[in-house]
Order: structure tokens, then sequence, then C-alpha cells
DNA sequence: TGTACATCAGTGAACGCGCGTTCACTGATGTAC
DNA sequence: TGTACATCAGTGAACGCGCGTTCACTGATGTAC
């Protein structure tokens, strides 16, 4: 049996694809037990792999979560996108749209998550990390901007306030509300809908169209 | 100098106040190293402790974290309800009072904030900290009720949705923009003026009075 | 096409360390009489 | 007021465990010629 190629359970000495094994066990790891339980030494036996394997992909714990994280990122990325769809077919719910997308991303990927929000890594220490963050929050920005512009000249807020509410208010339902272990605060609603109803509110607040 | 009842370092036998020594060195370890940092045998060593004495006033680490948790649970209802300060002078003004009292509560006591929101214990397990937490809801909550009654009758909304949606501003103002460490986004601007901003937005959107 | 060699990715054994936890103990404090 | 006793809070030594990290090594893969 061990001369089969691609059996399964069998591989050879080398693994093939021990960074992306690692990064999932991580994952898996930080669903389970929390961020602290994501230890160098448990993802390397999930992946099947000597203790001294993981140091040929990863200086050390924190750029393995940093890695995790940048992933997740731009996964995020492209969540957001999707649910913005270039603004289609309107703004404002295009906007809503991305608001889901946004909440359906914490929920569903609550390991990415908490490695992208919660784990204190510095954005000094992690670039690549930080500009992963600064993307997805690029596609916030773009949306805000053009919410703002299809709204009346005269009094048009700052799109970049208009973001950074938007990113909180998205965070804050997420975070309190959105989560999968035994921490998630209580609702009456699904977090989905009253992070969309706040949107509604907001949207008024500055003046947008009905929609 | 032995027998010296209130040295200043010398100490009998017994500690005298112990559990709470212990509850300052877990915040102290939060603070400096992250919610991981918080182990029993550092926070023993810092209050100058043999390892087992812990065990006397909490079953295990967890224990120790829920009780700062709700401790600071304690003091962010007492810094609600300051800033709220019964909705004087007006609804909208003590309103926009209790959302800096928020940021100024998470500001300036980050390693509470952590231990009250990121440790992810579960509301089950712990529910006098669940308790607490519910309390310092209720202050959002009461103003909330304060803030809609003091609308037009006609089409008012509901005082939980506001309480919900103002919590979940503060918080994610607070938790990406007030942290102290280096995980902090960067703003272009204070975010106790952000998150004023935001009330403002979200109240005229509700159909406030100016203030 | 075959061979020699360099490079790469993972091995496995070892180590020191700090943590969690238990245990019989002991010094200090409170209380009944 | 003094004494005996119970209770309480902390001791210190010990243990097993898992983690992080290093090391010389080796099997597998790629490449020059």
């Amino acid at each position: 049996m061990s001369w089969t190629k691609n059996g399964g359970e069998s591989r050879g000495y080398h693994h093939g694809n021990l960074r992306e094994a690692l990064m999932k066990a991580a994952l898996e790891l930080i669903a389970e037990k929390g961020t602290a339980g994501a230890t160098f030494a448990e993802a390397a036996r999930r992946a099947g792999v000597s203790p001294a394997a993981p140091y040929r992909h990863f200086r050390d714990r924190d750029e393995l979560i940093a890695a995790v994280a940048a992933e997740g990122f731009e996964r995020f990325t492209k969540a957001l996108q999707a649910g913005w769809n270039e603004g289609r077919p309107t703004p404002v719910e295009a906007y809503e749209r991305m608001g889901r997308a946004y909440l359906d991303f914490a929920r569903g990927n609550p390991a990415e998550y908490v490695a992208m929000f919660e784990t204190g890594l510095s954005t000094e220490a992690h670039p690549a990390l930080d500009q992963a963050g600064q993307r997805a929050f690029g596609v916030l920005r773009e949306a805000a901007e053009v919410v703002v512009a299809s709204m009346p000249a005269a009094g048009r807020p700052p799109a970049l306030m208009v973001a950074l509410h938007t990113w909180a208010l998205a965070h804050g339902v997420a975070s309190l509300f959105g989560r999968s272990d035994g921490s998630r605060r209580k609702l009456p609603m699904p977090p989905e809908d009253l992070l969309e109803a706040a949107f509604l509110v907001y949207l008024r607040g500055l003046g947008a169209p009905g929609n």
C-alpha cells in the first residue's frame, strides 16, 4: 500500500501542504478551545507531523495565527465585495446586503473572526496582516463613498466617518450577538435583522434617500 | 520588625485580602500579556503567596477571571449611571454623555474590558457574571426608554432595539478603536468624537428632537 | 536518458520550563466557657 | 480574664504534563549536465 500516491491517509515523508494543514488545525483549535488553545505542538499533532515540523513554515505561534487572520481578511474582503456588488441595484440596498455579508462571515467563520479581531496581534509586528485588514476596510469605505455620493449635495457627511460608523456597528453586533459559543448575548431577533434596522435608522439620520 | 502590624511590606502568615490581591494581579497580567498570560501561578507569585494559596479563594483560573469580569461590570454599571445622570439636563445630552462614559471606561480599564467581553466565559457556567452584565445593559435600556419617551408619540421605535443598537455601536467603537495595545486601529479623530457623531446621526434617524 | 549532487521538508529524541494540582502541615484568629 | 479548642488561610514540597525549542539526522524532490 505504501506505493499508493493519493491513497488518502497515506502520505510520504513530505506532507505536501503542511502550511495549509497547520492553519486549518489552528482554526479548529481556536473554535474548540479559544485563542489560547491554539498551540504549535497541538497543531502539529493534528496535522500528523512531528513537533519540530511547523518551524519550517512559521517562525512562531504568533506568525501562524497572523497567517490565519490574514487569510481570514482576504476571504472577508471578498465576502464584503460580493455583498456590496458594486452598489447594485441601489446603493442603500447594496449597503444593507453588505451588512448581512459582514454578519454572515462572522457567524459562519467564528474562529477566523476571533483571529482577525481578538488576538491582540500588533499591527506593527505583522504588517501583512495590517494591510489585509485595511483592504477589507477599503470595501466598506468605497461603499460608503458611493452611498454618500447618492445623497443630496448639500450637507453630505464625510464618507470616512460613515465607513467607520458602519464598521463599528457591524463589529459590535457581530461580537456581542453573533458568536457561536456560550458567551453570546441573547437576543430577541436575528443579529442580521438588528443590524439591518440599525443601518436603516442611521442612513435615515444621514439624510439618505428611502432606497 | 516582625511585630509591626501595618509596616507596609511586612505581612503575617495570613495575607489579609488575598482575594483582592489576586484579582488585581490578574488584571495586571491581562494588561501586560493578554488574556492567556493571566495564570494562577503567576497571580499567586505577584501576590507574594505560595502557588497553592489561590485555591482557598477560587476553584480555578476561570473563576478568578469571572470574578474580575463581574467586578468590572459593577464598576461599569456605576460609570454608565453617572454618565446618564438620570437623563439630565436633556435625555439626548445625557445619552451622549453616557456614550462618553462607556468609552472612558473601556479606555481607562482595558484589562477589565477584555475580561468582560473577550474571554469567552459561558454565561451558563458563570451566572453571577451574566447577571452583572445584564445590570450594566439595564442602564442602557433605561436610558433608551427615556429617550424614546421624549420623542413624538407617533412612530416611536422600540426602546429595546435602541438600547441594543447603542450597545453595539459603543462596543464596536471601543473594541476597534479604543484599545491601548498595538492592535488598535488607527483613527483620524478621538473615538469619543466618533461615537458622539454616530449617536447624533442615529438619534436624528430615529426622529429625536435636536436636543 | 541517466547520474550526481544540492536543496528542501520532516524526523525523533532531548531539554528546560512553567503551570496546575494535591498533600500533610502549621501559624494565626476567633470563640465558648 | 484566661484557657482550650476549632476553624481558617497560607506553606512548601512534590508530581505529572504539555509546551516551546534545538539538534543532528534523513528521506524525497528537483536540477545540471
